[in-house]
This record gives C-alpha cells, structure tokens and sequence, in this order.
DNA sequence: CACTATACGGAACGCACGCCCCGCTTTGTC
DNA sequence: GACAAAGCGGGGCGTGCGTTCCGTATAGTG
C-alpha cells in the first residue's frame, strides 16, 4: 500500500469532472439509478468518454454522488440528536429522510433498496455510519420511552426503505402510511 | 363487439400453451418480472414464437399468470373474513400475503410494486377486486375495534407493498418489521 | 511559440432482450 | 395415406445501454 498520491488534475478536467459529478446528481436525483450514462454526459455537456475517464464504470459514479449526500443526511441526522428533546429525533430523521430526502431523489431510493450495493466503500461515507447514527437515534427514542425497546437499527433501516417503497408507489399517501409506520414504532400504552 | 368465440386449439397447441403457463408461473415466482422470455420457453421446452402464439407480448402473459395467482388470493382473503374473529381477518391476510405469497412469489411482489400496471384486465380478477376485499377486511377490523379509523383501504395496499419491499431487503426481518407496521395500523390504545 | 502529455468527444462494439418471420413439422380430416 | 391448415422452433432484427477506442483538440512547459 502506498500513500494516496492524486496527480493534480488539468485544469479542464478537473472543471469537468465537477461538471459531470453536478449533473450525475442531478440526473441520478429526478431519474434514478437507471438513467442511462449518456443522459448524465449530455447533461454535462461532455461526451460518454470523458465520464469514464474520471469514473471506470457506472458504479464509481454513483458512489461518488450518492456518498456525498449520504455523508449530508448522517451530519443532519447527528445534529437532531443534539436538539431538544432527542427522544423525538428518530422519527423526525425518518421523517426528513422518507419525505424530503426521498421523494426528491430517486437515485438515493435506489441506493437505499438495491441489496449487496457496497457504495458506502468507495463514498466520503460508509453506509456503516448510517447503521450507526440510525443505532444512536433509536437507543435516544427508547431511552426517552418514545420507542419499542426492541426494535433493531437493522430494523429501522428496513422500515425506511419499506416507507420509501410506499411513496414510489403512491407519493400522496405517503405521508398518512409514513406515519401509521412511525406508529408501529412507538410503544402500545404511550 | 362479436361473443366471444374460442376457437378450438389443436391438440399439441393445448398441450403447449399449458407448458408455457406452468413455466410461466415457476419463472415468474423464482426470478420475477424481469426474466428473460427465452427462459420460460426453455423452461417450458419450446421455442420462443410458440410463447407469442399464445400469448401477443411478455405483459399478456404476465397477466394471465398473475390474474390467476390474484385470484387464488382474494379467494383466501374472502374465506378469512368468515371465519371466526373477523376483526384479526386483515392482520392475517396481511401476514399470509406479505410472508407466504410474497416470499415465493417475487412477481408477484413485482407486480404490486409496478405502478400503473393494468394486470386485472386481461387476468381472471381484476386489481380492483383485490381493493375490494381489503376494504371488507379493513371494515370488519375497524368495526371490531382492531384497526384506526382512518385508515383507508388503497393506504393498507400501499402499506402491504412496503412491507413486500422490507422483504426483499432483508428476508430474515420480514417477520419483524411486517409486525411493526401491523401494529401501526392498530388503536393507540388497544 | 513549439511540443508533448493529457484530455476530449462520440462513433462503434458487445450484449441482452422483446418481438417477428419463415421454412419445416405435426395434426386432423376425407 | 394424402393433403391442407395449424402450429412450431429458433435465427434474426431493432433497440437500449454500458463500455472502449482512437483521431482530434487543448493545456501546460521550456
């Protein structure tokens, strides 16, 4: 293993290379992970080729823009956790997460329910900081008795992607199930 | 519109078209919606324009497998609303649906999730008979004190299609979660 | 300003899949 | 058993998409 050595970039590529990583975010965003890579080039306004000279396969894309918004939510989700009353946290962050994040960006969807996609490893943010800060937020909720004590992060995570399947399948009702799900949650006699 | 004039099929043509529908449904079940039509017709052992004769495109025969499969559901479903304790009827179709049908079934699961997929027009029993008996279901449960009230049935379709997608995620915590939601669904104080 | 390494664009390739076509086979009938 | 109609198989076409290739353009350097 040698150190990371990243030559310095030309000035176009590395103009265009922010280009590309702007408009995959964007089109990853509103069309999903299935986008074809020539509408991302096209929306960059550079050709198919120049995308994989600076992502290898679709995949490198897609991890370099899906992590960087993963690394967004962690960092909002870690600082519900220092408002007031953390208890409430967890369903706010699922809330934020299902309804903000989610119905304005299919591409995350798709990260989140393609099962075995390892894009936490080649991102600013490994998906294993999300199971992390999904564990800290639940253990705050059932501390404060807002949550069933023995519902899993693994669980939590699981019931997020459900709630994401419910919008994709009927976005107006996405709200009224979300909340029926938070419900589930919560402990009987609250 | 002229009535409905079924020719008679040739004896090997019979024979294969319920090869296919056999296939059909297996390759369905195990791989999907997504499947190759070349694998159902070397699973059924013939040739891929034997599968057009009968069947004009991949959806026409999507939808003869499903709608029977529909129907053999909503047949469970309204068999349940009989039997003692109505009010649990939902509770148990729901976990039949989601556990058992679901599990084995991933174009099933599929084709619930497809939005705008008009899989009952050509089936046996139209999508809108499956709303139907949820909302019986969801009658008896509410009358007997089980379910929210406001709850309505196109909401408990989009809840059950979650839970479908929990599955696919993490089969292990299927059961689990699918409890979870089903308890969202109940009275807070129940 | 010349010169080279670097980067660009988009045509082209390989592959997968839905669907069609057509020469050959099988079925049912007289 | 002969003959027409019905059916069959699977090769082939069109399309879409990920990826590669290579001739051309351009940034950086002395």
């Amino acid at each position: 293993m040698s150190i990371e050595t990243t030559k310095p970039l030309r000035a176009d590529a590395a103009r265009n290379r922010q280009l590309v990583l702007k408009a995959a975010l964007d089109t990853f965003a509103s069309e999903g992970l299935g986008v074809p890579l020539d509408e991302i080039a096209r929306r960059a306004g550079v050709g198919a080729g120049t995308i994989y000279r600076h992502f290898p396969t679709k995949d490198d894309l897609f991890r370099a823009v899906i992590g960087s918004l993963l690394a967004d939510i962690v960092a909002d989700g870690r600082a519900m956790l220092h408002e007031p009353e953390p208890g409430e946290a967890l369903f706010r962050f699922l809330r934020l997460l299902i309804l903000h994040w989610g119905a304005d960006n299919q591409g995350l969807v798709d990260a989140f329910a393609t099962v075995g996609l390892d894009w936490g490893s080649a991102g600013p943010v490994a998906e294993e900081e999300f199971l992390v800060l999904l564990g800290d937020l639940l253990r705050a909720a059932q501390d404060a008795g807002n949550a069933r004590a023995e519902i899993t992060p693994l669980e939590v995570k699981t019931l997020m992607i459900g709630c994401q399947a419910m919008q994709g399948y009927n976005a107006a009702l996405a709200e009224s199930v979300t909340e029926v799900v938070l419900n589930g949650m919560r402990p009987r006699s609250a």
